[in-house]
DNA sequence: TTAATATATCAAGATATCTTGATATATTAA
DNA sequence: TTAATATATCAAGATATCTTGATATATTAA
């Protein structure tokens, strides 16, 4: 029960949505991509990220000081039906600035 | 987006889960079934079915001064596929007590 | 070593959601 | 009509979650 409400908690919010599908929709992305693409304060992004990590749907992968996140493969069933809803949403997405010169 | 998240708000309550999967499991049960089954004072319940009912979840039918919540179908899949999760996981629910002697 | 950069964590205030108890509304029985 | 019953709604306090700004930590470049 803890793990299904953790997992539906997570994608209670606006801004973890539109993370899941920008990360689903671009790859694997560093936390700098990320806070240019959305032009959102860091600690936020790092705190959401951090809740799409523990829920499942993120893998992290540190490189040197950087944190690329990504989507979390394999995904049980839910998780992927839950995905493939968000990527049928119309949702409004920053378009993706690539901040680190770093890929 | 806010459909979606009005359908996982509704998701992401442990009381709601149970009575989702209560329902799902005895069929139709009107308010004091569900009362007396999870010793669950009125105005709480009340609130939690309203909620649930409009997520898109149930349904009600009205009959006398009795109010008969049922999982609404057809669901899209992604309701289905959440109702579906909600019967895999390990939830402990209550006996049903049917309550008015009514149906 | 020291400084710069990327990221994580924490505290505090703002906002949303939950529970309870009181009350309102609608229906039926007397 | 009046009373009883089933259900819905509302207000207020309790709890959880969100945002921001400050600070901590880890890594690399100088």
């Amino acid at each position: 029960m803890q793990i299904f409400l953790n997992s539906i908690g997570a994608l209670n919010d606006e801004t973890r949505v539109k993370l899941l599908k920008f990360i689903n929709l671009h790859g694997k992305c560093c936390v700098c991509d990320l806070e240019n693409s959305f032009e959102m304060i860091q600690s936020r992004l790092s705190r959401h990220l951090k809740i799409l990590k523990e829920a499942g749907f993120l893998r992290v992968d540190r490189v040197g000081r950087w944190a690329y996140y990504s989507i979390r493969t394999p995904l049980d069933e839910f998780r992927q039906s839950s995905i493939k809803e968000i990527m049928t949403i119309e949702i409004e997405l920053p378009q993706i600035k690539r901040a680190c010169n770093n890929d």
